[in-house]
DNA sequence: TGATTAGATGAAGGAAGCTTCAGGTTAGGA
DNA sequence: TCCTAACCTGAAGCTTCCTTCATCTAATCA
């Protein structure tokens, strides 16, 4: 009869001692692991429970089903990319576009590339999930963040923001996504970082003016 | 004991009179039916079979499991889409990068666009059928046809060929994914279509020499 | 037309895993 | 210290489906 009363689905309850907050902790690590070791096929909650230490019951008094638990791991995951734009976007305010575009680019790959294994595994877990609901939320913040800071920009946008936005948005996220599912990730990092700059460079520059740059 | 002794997996069985065929086409009709209809949690291969109009005896007759009739139905989809591409590189040899690129925009999202229901539906279904490794396939054939068509052009490329290729293939990926997955892809179609040319346009100039080129 | 091969059938075996719940344990306040 | 609420446990019920195979029907060919 507390506050957190209207919680819906998402957590079936909420912890309060701090064993259980290790516990539902324990979980959502354990979920990822075992995602890595055995893969989203045998992925049962009863072996996550065992890999986290606790018993399936207490899985189920924080998750009211299995897709709950996958749903909040992506969620977590995804927040922490969509973190890392947003924190660009604002950093970058006021800049050139061909500044953004490098800054943009260079946040988006290290945030998805900081745990690759894991990216990977969520993709797979995605489309299990309403992973596209997930990503559309997650999509919209970027996009905003994306928006206002073009707004920003010294030399200013000749086209719609919005539709500009997305286009980045999207391209990295297929450029990536590829990137990360190739068989070797790191050993072509840093040349397709490169040129992933070079490309949306390209495209900003033609969105603004596209004069007075001559570089690279 | 004929010369189709050989095959492994995909088919178990090859039909020979005309009423097989007729079964192994009406259950890869039928698959995305049901795909479309009840969503691929409650695709059963008995629901599929039903209707198709054949019993489950049958589907297992020609295909080995249910993986591998998702995995076939799943190729079928991207061999189209693939075929469009290594069409339109064939008919752009020859031509500048800006002819190029708009012809590929336009060829691939109108082969995604053909049936935009299928196409989403089968977005679930690759992660449970190593659908990683037919895209790549697929990618693989994508990737040739483009560096080709690109090696032909009147404005030669000043970058790697491979990798401006791989750029364009995973930004039309990833850009026509969020399209279709997006709640009315129709009404955004255009618009989209629009600056996605001029997005790729913009690359594909900035990779020749950048110069003779000024009109939008 | 009879023999042989291709094709079709669908009940039932069997495995797997999600989820519950009745009953135990621990922590924190009175 | 005792009581209540929070927390934990895990065996087993229940459902859902995949897949097989013994049997039957339809073509094809000599």
């Amino acid at each position: 009869m507390s506050s957190r009363a209207a919680m819906v689905l998402e957590p079936r309850k909420s912890p309060v001692q701090a064993r259980s907050t290790a516990s539902v902790e324990a979980i959502l690590e354990a979920t990822i692991q075992v995602l890595l070791s055995v893969g989203k096929e045998r992925l049962t909650t009863t072996r996550v429970a065992l890999r986290a230490g606790v018993s399936v019951g207490t899985l189920y008094q924080y998750f009211p089903n299995k897709a709950a638990l996958l749903r909040a791991v992506l969620t977590r995951h995804l927040t922490l990319v969509t973190d890392a734009v947003e924190r660009v976007c604002r950093e970058q305010e006021g800049n050139t576009l061909r500044e953004m575009g490098a800054a943009l680019v260079g946040a988006f790959l290290e945030a998805k590339m900081k745990d690759v294994k894991t990216s990977v595994a969520l993709y797979s877990v995605s489309s299990d999930v309403d992973g596209v609901k997930i990503l559309q939320k997650m999509g919209a913040r970027s996009n905003k963040a994306l928006v206002g800071m073009l707004a920003s920009a010294r030399d200013p946008l000749t086209r719609d923001p919005q539709m500009v936005a997305s286009m980045l948005q999207d391209a990295l996220a297929g450029i990536s996504r590829r990137l990360l599912e190739s068989s070797a990730p790191e050993r072509q990092f840093d040349g397709l970082r490169k040129e992933l700059v070079f490309f949306v460079c390209s495209y900003l520059e033609a969105c603004g003016g596209g004069r007075e740059l001559l570089g690279t």
